[in-house]
DNA sequence: CCGTACCGATTAAAGATGTAATCTAATAAC
DNA sequence: GTTATTAGATTACATCTTTAATCGGTACGG
């Protein structure tokens, strides 16, 4: 249905930011982003804010002399696109054998372990 | 450690083939793609096998007149990579959100459901 | 007012990706 | 043997991605 456009690795270090304080300024935007990994860069930054909102991913209203930047799609709908298109490439398109790998391969503590049965028994 | 290079979305099409049935000539593999995929151009797949050869991702040994070509990375490194990278990009690095996600998300029959929980109790 | 600092917009350039035509050497068919 | 196929190698080129520098306007300090 939504179609959202493809959001490239490094976009989606933006759109985990705007999601998470929308709406926000690019300055804002941008110490979130340093605070994360110091290299990068101010200018790249507004490129890449830039390009989000000539895809139609990012909206902003003027706020005096700033932009205030919001998500124009949803994190849910990019979150469902990005599983999808990995659980397809990586596994061909097989739930079991992915979530077999996650969990015999990354260590989950017995609480995580207890709550995904719980998960599994109830799905919400 | 292993650092395998990175292999981008089309380039998985090619190496699943490969990992399936290597060692495998240039031909077995374009007839594969093309069974998934009707519209793969045999000249597109071929310049896909001389790139992972440059990448070192695939290698081949002369038979007769063709190549057949074997992978130089295991399947279980990539996925790994893939899975860590997809992990790290869209939730944050956090397993458990990811798998209650998919979980919730995509429909899990009965039986898949009790084989996860499975797992769960005895990771391996 | 005048320049400077800051904003977003535009432009740039290098690397990766997707797609395929062309080139060259070997082979298979006359 | 000469030609037509076939294989892989090379080249081409448009698009996307990452990374910034530069441009043009505006607000602010002096």
């Amino acid at each position: 249905m939504s179609k959202v456009p493809r959001i490239s690795e490094t976009e989606w270090e933006i759109m985990k930011v705007v999601w998470a304080q929308e709406p926000c300024a690019a300055g804002q935007i941008i110490a979130a982003l340093q605070q994360a990994d110091a290299s990068w860069h101010p200018r790249t930054a507004k490129a890449f804010l830039n390009r989000l909102v000539k895809k139609k991913v990012l909206g902003f209203r003027k706020e005096g002399r700033a932009y205030l930047y919001r998500a124009l799609v949803r994190q849910e709908e990019c979150v469902d696109a990005a599983s999808e298109s990995f659980l397809d490439r990586v596994f061909g398109g097989s739930l079991k054998p992915m979530l077999a790998h996650f969990v015999r391969r990354e260590k989950l503590s017995p609480e995580e372990i207890r709550e995904l049965r719980r998960l599994l028994k109830n799905p919400e």
